[in-house]
DNA sequence: GAAAGTGTATTAATCGACTAATACAGTTTG
DNA sequence: CAAACTGTATTAGTCGATTAATACACTTTC
């Protein structure tokens, strides 16, 4: 079963894709792997505090991207192949690391001062 | 007069803190500086193609932190002291890190390798 | 088999972001 | 002075995210 004992709600984006993308981040650390249980929709509803339709969305995004299964009545599933592992992971890894770049860089940030920063929020 | 040719729409936040967010990395870069005086209300939204009440909405929120300075009638102007600035860059450059690290370390990304997607990134 | 849990679907309502249209008072500029 | 521009304000409407309350079919478990 998966757990979300990691997972910080942040204001700012959609909870729904908060947890689209805490399970896909989850999945390229290797922490969730093809075949574990996801929690019910119901049951991650209460856990975070939010409507079930929102958990709905996030899984049923997650279904049609063909990273996870369902069928009426019985627990959802990772279903991940490996090609879809190194795809996600490119994908999610190029995003961060493009974001953060281009915001350091707007704010005259040079690249020595950029690996200086990760350095000091590495910890903690 | 403050340019915004480098200014890139996004989706995901809201228009009126990305305008924000972009005034105020400019500010820390230095190229935005005090007394500048920022395009009316109806250019800008005009040039972004956004309504003036999203522009109005920004810089409200801007003239709320004290980072500019407006009065019916004419232009606003960037008012900032030095003490704002350092405020501000402490601000963005650590909310900017640590949200790169966060996502990073949940994909079970090694600071070398950190390093190495920001050099990769760097350029382009 | 019955109860509990699960995926799925629907409808109604709230709320923030954004658009649209307009008005008015003050400043700049020719 | 007059036209053009500017900041400010108001009202109404759309749209996506989220909540709320149900309902139904299916699976798991005892």
């Amino acid at each position: 079963m998966i757990s979300f004992e990691n997972f910080m709600m942040q204001d700012g984006s959609p909870i729904y894709v908060q947890i689209l993308l805490y399970i896909k981040r989850g999945i390229i650390a290797g922490i969730i792997s093809d075949g574990d249980e996801l929690p019910s929709r119901r049951v991650l509803s209460a856990l975070l505090g939010v409507n079930p339709n929102t958990v709905q969305k996030a899984y049923k995004m997650l279904e049609d991207e063909g990273l996870i299964q369902s069928r009426t009545g019985a627990k959802s599933c990772v279903a991940v192949t490996v090609g879809q592992l190194r795809e996600i992971r490119e994908e999610l890894l190029e995003d961060d690391a493009k974001n953060a770049v281009n915001s350091l860089k707007l704010m005259g940030v040079s690249k020595e001062e950029a690996h200086a920063l990760i350095d000091k929020y590495w910890e903690a």
